[in-house]
DNA sequence: TTTTATAATGTTAGCGCTATCATTTTTAAC
DNA sequence: GTTAAAAATGATAGCGCTAACATTATAAAA
């Protein structure tokens, strides 16, 4: 037997409310010139039915394709795997469908294939999480292609594509600070990769919460690292093994806070009683480790829901005003999300008093 | 100025070919009756006009939603990342849209909530990676729903859903081989979590493995994790403390592996010069660690694939003899997948004469 | 050859929605 | 109160495709 329940059509709501269909798709759609009175009788016979929209019948009807794209380019795979939840769950329940595609920026046919992919899909926006969002070629094309983009948490911000991001001085101040609030005033720092976004944002947070807090910046605590596993091994070592060593050490990515953590304990400091280690980005190794790394979360899968709402917005927006996508030039702050310190086992107070 | 390319419609293929839309649909559709010369003819004319079926249109007039979904439980954020890669590229690419949620099959209303993601979005099929392609219940209530489903890696195969997986018993004895053939005779076993897919198949083919090189089964040499680098950690350390400590650990899950090596660090026995490490997943730790873990890959991104386009099949097979599911009992080999093994930098042949 | 079965193709009628324009109602202005 | 402007609502015609059936061409049987 077959499950034959005819689902409710447009309509029927039209009927059991009383008004026209066309009254019902300016209810649905959007927040039309309906009056107060009429758009609650339409709602009443939609939660009455259950209705539910027809997004085919509604894609074909309005000639568009209610499709959206999201390109990556090799990030961690946890990376993806958040960032696509997040942009899967946005835009389905706004009547999206999401295409995800990978995408070589170094090649020469970039060009070729991203017109041909947005042409024959008729794409209508596209998410670009790093490192695509700092691509001046993707960018460049797409600007060329009239294309909507998002990006999300670009290097730069000086495009006139909207981003989110997340405030990473702030979360390397903040993670610093509690280091020092443990009573570190030791604190070494591992830069990462310095071609990569946030690197530099990440010391810069370092350096100002020391300021603040009156401790001096000694180059020696601070080594340069590529927020790989290995240079922040060599570099922990190098911290480590100083005459005057650090208590703490601040590691802009995991990788390499779990390198420290290893080097550290090669040279039998125990973390944390001996060693305070805290890290960035909560990838998975953060809580695969023992004892857990304290790190920075950040929000992927908030900014790609958050990257797919602004997107929709500005597609919902556009052909009213056929402008380019209008960016405010002052970033709404609401793009900008919160981090969270996830304080676990690697950092202790010190001992010594000060 | 807006791009309003039209693109060709099936009725300009239709023209183009000198035939009607009908045979024009059924060309691109199924492999339907349609003589060669006239396939010849409307293939050509799609090719020139570069003609793309309107999806929309294809959902709305055959009254089918093209949804499948895919329901996960908190597996590893790497996982899933690399399940949804796989079956979106699969459903996207074969005319389906694919909805991603996350399911709890703890809470009281898993079936109610179940069904109603089914019926308001009309989900055609669906996907189950583990552990929910092996709970009882949700297998139960979709079997009453009467929908069809395909299950990733599960447990146990004497269910009539279909399913992809790997030979994780193979894969294990291949990687206990490699130990052996380079030398080792006495080799640890760290097995997974009791409860979970894949531990016993893992346990079973490194004791096949032994077997066959006849090399004895130690029982102090098999210690029981729980897939976590902790407990991990704690086998490992019982393991290398041993008065006859093996010279190579097989730890059946990546981050338990990790673990060995830093336990066996901490004992000051170097990887892998004098101890070899094994593990299992090719999990984002096994590569970000150093030195980096030999190890065995599971296929998830080509077994979503797979799941997917087994699905997709069944839901176009299915109407025609409205028959459950059918599984052919013996489950198609193909739908066993290949794994890898990464040989990277743990393991080293024994310097001592056997 | 004629008849019959069968395979190949065509015709027609929507699927459920939105765009467009026509109509009606309301509000504002005089 | 009358009239004009504005706001709210309705009627109609498809969007591009496939289901279902009708028709025609082809092959098989008599």
């Amino acid at each position: 037997m077959i499950q034959k329940i005819k689902t409710a059509t447009m309509q029927d709501v039209a009927k059991l409310a009383g008004v026209s269909m066309m009254t019902v798709s300016r209810v649905i759609s959007n927040e039309a010139k309906v009056r107060d009175k009429t758009r609650d009788k339409v709602m009443a016979a939609i939660e009455e039915l259950d209705y539910q929209p027809n997004l085919s019948a509604r894609s074909l009807a309005s000639a568009k394709s209610h499709l959206i794209a999201l390109f990556y380019q090799n990030p961690s795979e946890g990376y993806v795997g958040q960032l696509l939840i997040g942009a899967l769950n946005k835009s389905q329940s706004r009547g999206y469908n999401l295409v995800v595609s990978s995408l070589d920026e170094t090649t020469d046919d970039v060009e070729t294939a991203l017109k041909s992919l947005v042409r024959r899909n008729k794409i209508e926006g596209i998410i670009l999480p790093p490192p695509l969002s700092d691509s001046q070629r993707v960018l460049d094309i797409l600007m060329a292609l009239n294309i909507p983009a998002v990006r999300i948490s670009p290097q730069r911000d000086d495009h006139p594509f909207p981003f989110v991001c997340m405030d990473e001085a702030q979360a390397a101040f903040d993670i610093t600070e509690h280091l020092i609030n443990q009573g570190h005033r030791k604190i070494g720092f591992i830069q990462g990769h310095p071609d990569h976004s946030g690197s530099h944002l990440r010391y810069e947070g370092y350096r100002k919460a020391l300021e603040k807090h009156h401790i001096a910046l000694r180059d020696d605590y601070v080594e340069q690292g590529l927020f790989t596993y290995r240079s922040g091994f060599q570099a922990a070592v190098n911290l480590v093994t100083l005459k005057d060593p650090p208590t703490a050490i601040f590691a802009s990515s995991d990788d390499m806070a779990a390198a420290t953590i290893s080097a550290a304990q090669k040279h039998h400091l125990q973390v944390p009683s001996m060693l305070s280690v805290v890290g960035f980005d909560d990838a998975p190794i953060a809580s695969a480790i023992w004892p857990s790394l304290t790190t920075v979360r950040q929000p992927i899968l908030e900014m790609a829901e958050r990257a797919t709402d602004l997107l929709i917005d500005a597609l919902k927006k556009k052909p009213e005003t056929e402008q380019e996508m209008e960016t405010p030039p002052e970033q709404n702050l609401e793009n900008i999300l919160e981090y969270q310190l996830m304080l676990r086992e690697t950092v202790a107070a010190t001992k010594v008093k000060v």
